[in-house]
DNA sequence: TTGTAGGCGTTATCAT
DNA sequence: ATGATAACGCCTACAA
């Protein structure tokens, strides 16, 4: 059960490798009368170019990489879509991975990409991916790194205003005439999180209002955690922010738990809107980004990367969107 | 810029890329000495295995492919999930692939992925997936058919009791009291929503029912538009069974749109449940499957299939779950 | 324990 | 317009 080569159809052709090459390829001149030839050999046969030894002769394989935390997150869900359709458009397959924010994880992935030769990689970072980036760098990849970005270093990003878009967050419940609030966020290190709070905090400079900050791990559970932990403060913060959907969720699953009402008793807001597919009565008022556009968008980046020699480090940041629903309300008093 | 290689290797610590390849890979014997100089050496150089000539010498690439129709449909995040960690665990790499149900998209990407020479395939047939499974077939390719399956070929197939599982729907609606039932479902020909219908009318059969069946798209917005046709049947069904959860979904966003509260006005039930992680107050009555070990299981059947000559096709059915919860109710009468 | 020869399936380059 | 040659980087089989 040996598999046709090119040399396999050439033989049933009458003609060298290099032709069949030349058609399969349209590489080179080829006379119609061979070409029909070829061609008809090629469907007889079955013939199946190899993508290995083509690829260890050109040195590139099209396909690229999307290293993530957690496809099962919506929002990584989304952008692996995104990416998965661009790249698609444009011929090239996409592996993916799963890191679970381990930094290990990150590298051992990175290395296995490496050893098959992608073209290039589109890369989360794993808490503050530092390693990672440092390898793919010195192995020379192309890469893009998407949502979070890796500090004190020259990278393409493509990503967007966490911080402006949590400002905004913040004016939205000052304006409600809340003044004590209580920020439910990840673990520290990671950029979106980081300046989430930053955009957050800052926008109520100078103002007469108190802003705790909690600190937890990036899944339900914990925003759960801490939301017992939040409404446990003296006094009670009357609006709280979580800085990622499912430490959204989380919190309100806590909430509900609680038997504390949102937003009678409390306000929750969050980053990340979900997508409207997967809800029936639209909610939570949320800061919301363009998954989908910001997968399109680095794969787009990445390609040009690919074929513009000395392509200079790039940054893209997208707009956010504040989502004003049901969750948020002035405070009870 | 040129890449390290075997010989760059060899030549650093004095030896042949023979012994290198041995120290790599750990495939015969070398003195503890020279493999001390050769570990050295590929430290030293930064020696990163070349997977494309390894993979055109030993024809195994180490990487499967999953194609699925959608991953934003959170059964199939979960279910890539699974194939994900699995294949993790087995040191393989993961191609997604996005088809839309479309098995022209699904043709395409078959012959993409025959190229790149993936070791196996785990394949979520687009409606009939007759081409695409004949096309495997001829090229030899291992595959594993997740979730729906391909009638009339033979084929290792990892899924769930759809039939069963919409029996167990049905028993439950006709207890509670209900005589009159309406089936969204999806296009016709894909078999788990012509498995899922089948269980639901037969368990019915010889009692005093009425069954309507709708056919529509599989996404939301099809199930909100199946739903405003179903509550104008006269009379207006009591219960509605929606055969996946997007449609789900779409059918409860279309009643809340229509007004008609659940289950107050009429039960609305589904195939399919929705993460925890994505869901804050559970509602929908659903038949649940268990997503993430099915993409586990198709890994490991696959990965046996691999390196065992002569596997035969092997069915691997799992269970169902019928969680009731608040979105079923006895009819308003 | 280590090395030599050859081939996996392509394509670039140069020649005819 | 077509062909011969060599090389991409690695490993099997065999020899030393």
């Amino acid at each position: 059960m040996r598999r046709v080569t090119i040399k396999d159809v050439a033989a049933q052709a009458g003609v060298t490798d290099m032709t069949v090459s030349r058609v399969v390829n349209a590489s080179g001149p080829v006379s119609e009368k061979v070409r029909l030839r070829v061609e008809a050999a090629i469907n007889d046969l079955g013939y199946i170019p190899n993508q290995l030894a083509r690829g260890l002769r050109l040195k590139r394989t099209n396909t690229l990489a999307l290293v993530v935390s957690d496809v099962t997150n919506p929002f990584f869900t989304t952008v692996a879509r995104g990416v998965e359709d661009a790249a698609s458009d444009a011929g090239n397959l996409v592996l993916l991975c799963n890191t679970d924010e381990s930094e290990k994880e990150e590298l051992r992935y990175v290395e296995m990409l490496a050893q098959q030769r992608v073209d290039g990689m589109l890369l989360v970072p794993a808490r503050s991916g530092q390693a990672a980036h440092d390898l793919v760098n010195r192995l020379g990849m192309p890469m893009v790194v998407i949502d979070r970005h890796v500090r004190l270093r020259e990278q393409s990003v493509v990503r967007c205003d966490s911080y402006g878009g949590a400002a905004s967050m913040a004016k939205h419940l000052f304006d409600l005439g809340h003044r004590h609030f209580c920020i439910v966020a990840g673990p520290t290190g990671m950029t979106t999180s980081d300046d989430r709070i930053a955009g957050f905090v800052n926008a109520l400079d100078g103002l007469d209002v108190k802003v705790h900050v909690l600190h937890g791990g990036y899944l339900p559970e914990s925003g759960s955690e801490m939301v017992t932990r939040a409404v446990a403060l003296e006094p009670r913060p009357t609006a709280l922010f979580a800085s990622n959907n499912f430490l959204t969720i989380g919190a309100l699953q806590g909430l509900n738990a609680l038997g504390i009402k949102v937003p009678e008793e409390i306000t929750l807001t969050g980053f990340d809107d979900l997508p409207p597919s997967l809800v029936t009565a639209p909610f939570l008022t949320v800061v919301d980004q363009p998954a989908y556009q910001m997968g399109r968008q680095a794969v787009e980046l990445l390609l040009k990367q690919l074929d513009t020699p000395d392509f200079q480090p790039t940054e893209i940041v997208l707009p956010t969107e504040l989502i004003v629903r049901k969750s948020s309300a002035p405070p009870a008093d």
